[in-house]
DNA sequence: CTACTGACCGACCGATCGGTCGGCCTGGCG
DNA sequence: CGCCAGGCCGACCGATCGGTCGGTCAGTAG
């Protein structure tokens, strides 16, 4: 019987049952939580540890730094960042119906990973180091070429105006989603904006106002 | 003589004379430099005072807490934003001009004003309290209304179709801006982005794209 | 001169930080 | 059984945190 406050009641059965996964994995998912919503210099590791139910001294017996630990999270929600969000553009149809579901599938992805999000937005933020680089480079490049190059070809197909560059294109889908998600609690304070709670209306009206333009002479 | 670190060579002028302001003048800038760089928790008082060349103490005799202190930082960063902005609108031309001259103007300011950007950002990331819901409803929603005006104006008088919603295509035109300033340090690591060094030119792409819209019809 | 004020300071405080250390406990192996 | 490896722990460490305290000093009014 150990004088802790672990392994009471719900104990004896195999290592990792349900609803109380391994220290490791708990102690993962609760730093996630806690990196997300508070930041690296604003959580403290007994904090972590007092969520995950180890002691902090557990913490430093799977990581060696708190960094280290930080480090891991990262790399485990990059890891299924990257897993997600293929396939959308594979569909065949419409162009503009295929960019609206691209738009949608994004910003329902960004929401129901909102951990993962906020913590590689916050990551890609920070004076760039070479953390941030390696990020961008072998893993966001790679979501971020495949929108272009359907652009690109939708372009080369004569789908699209020859003008226009399907680099600023795929980032200007993406920034609406990004901004939406970072600032979406406090977009119902906006006078005249009705999606603050509807992410795929919103997702639907960039992807139509990036398709058709502004201008009112071709599909009105 | 004092026994400290201050007052030592250019003294004996004025209170303020330039190169040398107010400790208290000091004090918030290299605050506002602080916080926007490391945020709240990783910047402690004492690096702040350091780099103000004042001591720890004297932070606290025109302080009363460190939170008090940046949200004077913020306060102040808010007024300069409010004052800037304005005026791109007013002037006449042709809608797709005034589009781009809006969105030019805004990333440059944004740009030239990188701390404030970035303080006024951070801040409306966490999760909203009553300061930032504040800042939203009597700051920001300011310029966000102007824009908004200026696109409905403009739809009322037939130059834009009817299908858009202003406060998207508003929305839109500033979410390219910030995630451009977010991350404009990882943007060059993009593949075939062109304009990771060139803010006007992505802000002209991007307002032409979202007057012109990727449909070839119209002016192709 | 004295008396007072306010900007400013060094020294210090308790709390908390990231991290270390030595030991407890359990399961597997001989 | 004895033994050991390793997951896990409480207790502790020096450093640093935000904040306090008592005091120095220049300026100014009387």
């Amino acid at each position: 019987m150990a004088t802790q406050t672990l392994n009471e009641s719900a104990a004896a059965t195999d290592s990792p049952p349900e609803g109380m996964a391994s220290a490791r994995e708990r102690l993962l998912a609760c730093a996630a939580d806690a990196f997300s919503q508070r930041g690296y210099a604003g959580t403290s590791v007994a904090a972590i540890a007092l969520e995950a139910e180890i002691s902090k001294s557990t913490v430093f017996h799977h990581f060696p730094t708190k960094r280290a630990l930080y480090l891991a999270v990262i790399e485990t929600a990059v890891a299924d960042f990257a897993q997600t969000l293929d396939s959308v553009l594979d569909e065949s149809g419409p162009l503009d119906r295929q960019l609206g579901d691209y738009q949608c599938q994004h910003i329902a992805h960004i929401l129901e990973n909102e951990q993962v999000t906020q913590l590689v937005l916050r990551e890609l933020q920070k004076n760039a180091s070479k953390d941030s680089a390696h990020l961008v480079r072998d893993v966001l490049s790679g979501n971020f070429q495949r929108l272009v190059d359907f652009i690109s070809q939708a372009q080369q197909h004569g789908l699209i105006r020859s003008e226009v560059d399907p680099s600023v294109t795929a980032l200007t889908l993406i920034s609406a989603n990004v901004f939406y998600f970072q600032h979406r609690k406090v977009l119902r304070y906006l006078p005249n904006f009705s999606c603050a709670d509807q992410p795929k209306r919103y997702a639907q009206s960039v992807s139509q106002l990036i398709f058709h333009g502004l201008n009112g002479e071709s599909s009105q």
